[in-house]
DNA sequence: CGTATTTGACCTGCGC
DNA sequence: GCGCAGGTCAAATACG
């Protein structure tokens, strides 16, 4: 009973604690039985409150104990005198509450005795003594004053309820603000996104004049990225079956474009539908055709490391094991065990050439909430797929999405991102061992987003290539005086790219990890590592 | 005994 | 059609 009582208001929250306390505190006192539970209730109430705040009480004014020394019990009591209960000024109806809890018992106090400290102290054991013996001589003495009393604190218990629901009314309405803001956000962002797309549609139209096929393509790039935004966003899939759902009945007009885009996807991928036709053959032909093109989509993290497999904060099992072609070092396949179902893959070889070096190729987005450690290595790789996915999707004139380039050197690990749309599998590397100090851009100190930003920017309308590396980052560092060129671009990019978003988060993420070493969960493994392989896990 | 890993068999796509 | 290579499956085995 006692052990009972003690635990739930040690880790009862506050609005428990209110509830539980007040109910116990005023009992109805109209009948015996209720008087008989009232006592049972006080008793209940004061040995666990004593030996929660032990220490508290007797820091403060614990005089009748350590010279009357009474039994434990007594002890209990007296510590029930002396600490409020409510301490701590949580919450203002709690304070209201331990008034009240304060006030009825000095009355008792004074009643007996009139004195203070220590005199009060006996006197109380003494009733409650008396209670404990099955007497009601105690709640018969306190009379009159003691039913105003009570009234009293039922007409504050009443209040607090009123209160409390006033208090919850609001925080409802709240909440269905947050949702309706965040619904609207994501409509809004999909409309502009398709804008911004059909705008520059139509002026590469004017300039080489497109074909029809190109534009379908390009408007499938947009729904994309909008469809595969929410899954990297948004990690918890009931919040994403919840607001795709309220989206689709608020922009119905979007998801329906969304839609016919998709079956557009189908016709052009025949190849992946058949493969995740045979992954899943329960899903609609949509679903699956979009979830094979994001499985398709590969991010390839090279990193020197002396370990097995680099620790990225996810749980991996491995399935299987071959001889790849051209490479001594065998291949192992490793899938996601985090949740039942997840379709994210990872492959782990060593390079022929330089065995230190450790590929890591990541295949798929997780379909479940990821640990703190996982979070930022699963958005950049999910960030590197997506803009892949839209940037790599070749329009007939063969030229990529300048994006692509713009948001890979964004990319917080990307010393060198080489990005390959060869088949089978468009990848992204993101090279890591090129760089004397992999963590370079993670400083910020080193170089200010602001600065990276517009950089990619730069290097996204004058690189014509597939790979960017870090020459020509230093080129575009000397022409720094163009950036202001870009900012409109720059507008348009974030606007264009909703991976955007998730690389960014990823580079503040690792900026904020490298600066605290304990955000890491891998640090027993970084210390096990070389200098580069230690890049490789303070991303993660 | 349950779980993870190993490993040979099997499937699929692609080039010839 | 055949062979090759990549990828996956699943029974066998190892491990805690």
């Amino acid at each position: 009973m006692d052990k009972g009582w003690g635990l739930a208001l040690d880790s009862a929250s506050a609005s428990a604690s209110v509830s539980v306390s007040v109910s116990n505190l005023f009992p109805d006192k109209t009948s015996s039985s209720n008087k008989q539970q009232q006592h049972q209730q006080r008793d209940m109430f004061q040995f666990p409150v004593c030996s929660f705040t032990r220490e508290e009480e007797e820091e403060e004014d614990c005089h009748g104990t350590s010279s009357s020394s009474p039994s434990s019990d007594d002890k209990q009591r007296v510590v029930f005198d002396e600490v409020d209960f409510f301490s701590g000024d949580r919450d203002d109806k709690k304070k209201t509450a331990s008034t009240v809890v304060n006030v009825k018992k000095e009355e008792t106090f004074h009643g007996e005795s009139g004195l203070g400290s220590e005199l009060d102290v006996n006197t109380g054991l003494h009733l409650l003594t008396a209670n404990n013996t099955g007497s009601d001589q105690s709640t018969v003495d306190d009379g009159v004053s003691s039913d105003v009393e009570d009234k009293r604190a039922k007409n504050q218990v009443a209040q607090l309820q009123v209160e409390l629901k006033r208090v919850n009314a609001e925080n409802q309405k709240l909440k269905d603000m947050v949702s309706n803001v965040s619904n609207n956000y994501s409509a809004l962002q999909l409309h502009l996104a398709t804008l911004v797309q059909h705008q520059r549609t139509r002026g590469a139209e004017d300039t080489q004049g497109e074909k029809p096929e190109v534009k379908k393509q390009e408007a499938d790039v947009v729904a994309r990225q909008f469809l595969e935004q929410r899954p990297s966003a948004m990690a918890d899939p009931h919040e994403l079956s919840r607001s795709s759902s309220e989206e689709k009945t608020r922009s119905g007009e979007h998801v329906r474009s969304i839609n016919e885009v998709s079956q557009l996807d189908n016709e052009s991928c025949s190849l992946l539908s058949n493969k995740a036709r045979k992954l899943n053959p329960t899903k609609p032909v949509e679903q699956s055709s979009s979830e094979a093109t994001m499985r398709k989509a590969r991010v390839s993290v090279r990193a020197r490391s002396e370990a097995p497999m680099i620790s990225d904060g996810c749980q991996w099992r491995k399935y299987g094991q071959k001889m790849a072609k051209g490479n001594p070092c065998p291949r192992a396949y490793y899938r996601c065990t985090m949740a039942v179902g997840c379709p994210v893959r990872k492959q782990v070889q060593r390079c022929a050439e330089d065995r230190t070096i450790l590929i890591t190729t990541y295949e798929g987005n997780h379909n479940h909430p990821l640990p703190p450690a996982a979070m930022t290595m699963a958005s950049t790789t999910t960030a590197a797929a997506t803009m892949l996915l839209s940037g790599s999707m070749p329009s007939a004139d063969g030229i990529m999405n300048p994006n692509l380039l713009a948001r890979s050197a964004m990319l917080p690990c990307s010393s060198m991102a080489t990005i390959s749309a060869s088949a089978p599998f468009p990848t992204v590397t993101l090279d890591l061992t090129h760089s004397p100090n992999a963590l370079q851009f993670q400083r910020p100190n080193t170089q200010s987003p602001q600065v990276l930003f517009g950089q990619a920017l730069y290097n996204q309308s004058k690189f014509s290539g597939l790979q960017l590396s870090q020459d020509m980052v230093s080129s575009s560092q000397l022409q720094q005086p163009q950036l202001a060129d870009t900012v409109s671009a720059a507008t348009a990019a974030i606007a264009n790219d909703p991976s955007f978003t998730a690389a960014l988060a990823a580079a503040i993420t690792s900026i904020i990890g490298g600066a605290n070493p304990n955000s890491s969960s891998n640090t027993s493994n970084n210390n096990n590592n070389n200098a580069n392989a230690n890049a490789t896990n303070s991303r993660q």
